[in-house]
DNA sequence: GAGTGGTCTAGACCACGTT
DNA sequence: ACGTGGTCTAGACCACTCA
């Protein structure tokens, strides 16, 4: 009596015939003390996930679910949105909500991924190994957006975790955004700190690009490890509000203390 | 008359004292056609994001913001849930919504990370260098949730683009889950395909470890790569509907072909 | 036209932290 | 005692899809 008999029928497909398929959903008894909509999303996200049912089935509307539930629209909502989020479901206006096909390899498709560095939290600022104002080379101000007449700080920092170092960076900064940028202000806090405390210039966003590499005899010297070591070799562009970069970055990161995780969802 | 003045301090803190600070969101008219909880979500962010508020600073209350932008809690509640999931504020129930404090480095004050690889996509199938029936080491038997007693499959992969060997997987699955699986069925197909088409067995997600390393000779015979060239390592846990893994996979694949782009938002 | 999900409102009760 | 965010309800209107 608590459950929930109806047909659920595969998508209609590009061959538009839709397969028929009685699917029940078990009952469902709710706990005192912890949210409804929390224990809606776990049923339901349980029971989609061990369920029989095809992918790319269509799953009970929201008035359904709320007389199986005995719960209102606003609750069912949430627990279909984080259902959505997770890409267990996919919605579609005026159709249904349906089950996600299974991700296929490499790429997971339209769902959710995190990536993470993992590792210990880099210290504040760090050693500063060169520190000048200069002139761009050509590939330097094309990434930058700048005429060769515009001056930019150039400068290498060895990033440090509890005094020992696990990264160098060499970075590329208009002087334009920052001008009386000065070393001091590097060695003790993160650049993104400086700028934005000091010069009220805030970035919005920074691509990275990863690829594995050796150390060589300088990178290896200064992150003490010996050459022909595997290290992640890093890209970064960071943007300012108006679209130009704010800081380009080379770095090497030690890849026996870090690792990056991504999880496909 | 349409601005909101109020007071935000900073969040009171270890030291306790609260400085005050006088704060003025700026007037807002609504466009029609786009939904009120996303303008609220944009208006409110961009505001967050570029005034001068101290980092920490409480922002106004639900029922302020109720009245400044003239809807309705819950449609103030949608946008500040967006917010405290891309990490512009925390929440806090009793206390109110903080302003965060910037992510330091690695995370761009924003939220929104996507990353993909770069590099031609993977052929199908590919080349079978062993396939065996065996028991599971204790290491495996561990990753894959099994006893030692229970068969697994262990296969060494090539993997192609167009005919072109780019990496080396090396996969342990679990008989269980699929009794009769051949070499020939991997020669061809990826293993989420089978799994799905042959054993109505499906992946519900994955974690993947990535790290810079050394192809060794082995790996770099078979990928036609000079000993000691950089290469990614890559460790994978698939999972299934149960929470077990449902193939555990190491793999090395070229750093010069492929490469990762994260985007920090 | 009936049913779907998307949006929005108004009101209610609660646990919690601060005063 | 008061204000905060967390939860939940009931009802409404809309755009959209499909039969």
């Amino acid at each position: 009596m608590s459950t929930l008999e109806l047909i659920a029928e595969a998508e209609a497909g590009a061959a538009g015939r839709a397969l028929a398929r009685r699917v029940t959903l078990n009952a469902f008894e709710p706990e005192p003390m912890v949210p409804l909509h929390h224990q809606v999303t776990t049923d339901l996200g349980m029971q989609l996930r061990l369920g029989r049912w095809a992918t790319g089935a269509i799953i009970p509307s929201e008035q359904e679910l709320c007389a199986h539930y005995g719960v209102s629209r606003g609750t069912v909502r949430r627990a279909l949105e984080s259902l959505a989020r997770d890409g267990i479901i996919e919605r579609h206006p005026g159709r249904g909500s349906f089950l996600c096909r299974p991700k296929s390899e490499g790429q997971i498709a339209g769902s959710y991924t995190r990536f993470r560095i993992e590792g210990p939290p880099l210290d504040a600022g760090g050693r500063i190994l060169s520190f000048s104002r200069r002139r761009p080379s050509p590939e330097i101000a094309e990434v930058l957006s700048l005429r060769r007449s515009e001056q930019i700080f150039r400068f290498d920092r060895i990033r440090l975790v509890k005094q020992t170092p696990v990264a160098l960076q060499l970075s590329f900064v208009p002087e334009r955004i920052c001008p009386r940028l000065t070393a001091k202000q590097l060695q003790e806090n993160h650049l993104i700190d400086v700028l934005r405390d000091r010069f009220r210039i805030e970035f919005t966003h920074a691509d990275e690009y990863i690829e594995p590499a050796l150390a060589d005899d300088y990178v290896a010297q200064h992150l003490t490890l010996v050459p022909n070591t595997p290290i992640f070799q890093l890209e970064r562009r960071t943007y300012l509000a108006d679209g130009r970069v704010g800081e380009f970055r080379r770095a090497a990161m030690r890849g026996d203390i870090y690792r990056y995780k991504v999880e496909l969802r």
